[in-house]
DNA sequence: TTTCACACTTTCCTTTTGGTAAGTATGGCG
DNA sequence: CGCCATACTTACCAAAAGGAAAGTGTGAAA
């Protein structure tokens, strides 16, 4: 019942161009991904790791899914790789600037998480049961 | 050259509880698939719509995923979804202002990607070079 | 009677994703 | 000599994602 009845148009911000929003996408379906955002938050949170322990902060990644994680995020210019030229060898891992600045960003999303989780959770156990004897086209 | 050494810790926003934190996850999962974003553009942009327009303001989209989205998007109460007892049916769907704080959330992505698009282009491109003739370990 | 519009639903099948586990390279140590 | 640590890479395989296309239901129009 809180819910106003409401057909205008609203924007989301600025005006979009094609190429742009075909970047724009890309980048969203890349950063979207399950990993990058938790690598992102490991590094903003700890500083500094190396692989191993990038792994550790993440938690539930395969060494496959991380190696493939991290080498995006460089090729992509989020976080630096470094060398340590020692035996056994010691690679470190650091968020640039436009990392941190992505993580940021995300941050919106993630308040707007917690800010609804709870209507979230209430839509889904009322349209389970709605869905439990109803159909979804009915004409007259 | 323009990049600070760094290595201390920094925070991106307010602390977070493990369960919180799962919970969150799981939502931005669902949320920054490929296309929920898109339809929650598509809808901001153009206000109410009927299931093929929607299709047609996303592009690309198969009937299928749709339909998929869609029902999910109005599972966690981000559209509504209005059936006219017409022949033949007309379905109208509509941004809840849960999905439309969602699509503004999102929004510092989109300004972020605006913003990095070029560093972006070039970190890749000089990825790729160096890539093309780098060993990614090398002791000594 | 066939056709059409619309919003799906279903089936089939290909592509992608991602986990597990084993292998690689290096040099110091016992 | 074999073993260790570290940061990967590779091969194999199962599961999930997702596209294409055909089918469904309704009533009006031709």
């Amino acid at each position: 019942m809180a819910q106003k009845k409401r057909t205008t148009k609203r924007s989301l911000g600025p005006e979009t161009s094609p190429e742009l929003d075909a970047l724009v996408r890309e980048i969203i379906e890349r950063v979207a991904d399950k990993w990058t955002m938790l690598v992102i938050e490991a590094l903003a949170e700890h500083g500094t790791l190396r692989f191993t322990a990038v792994g550790e902060k993440v938690g539930g990644i395969s060494q496959k899914m991380l190696t493939k994680t991290l080498r995006q995020m460089e090729a992509d210019g989020l976080v630096t790789r470094t060398v340590l030229p020692v035996i056994p060898p010691h690679v470190e891992y650091d968020l640039t600037d436009m990392g941190f600045e992505l993580g940021k960003a995300f941050c919106g999303v993630w308040i707007w998480a917690e800010k609804y989780q709870k209507a979230i959770a209430k839509s889904r156990a009322e349209f389970g049961r709605r869905a439990a004897a109803m159909p979804r086209v009915r004409a007259l």
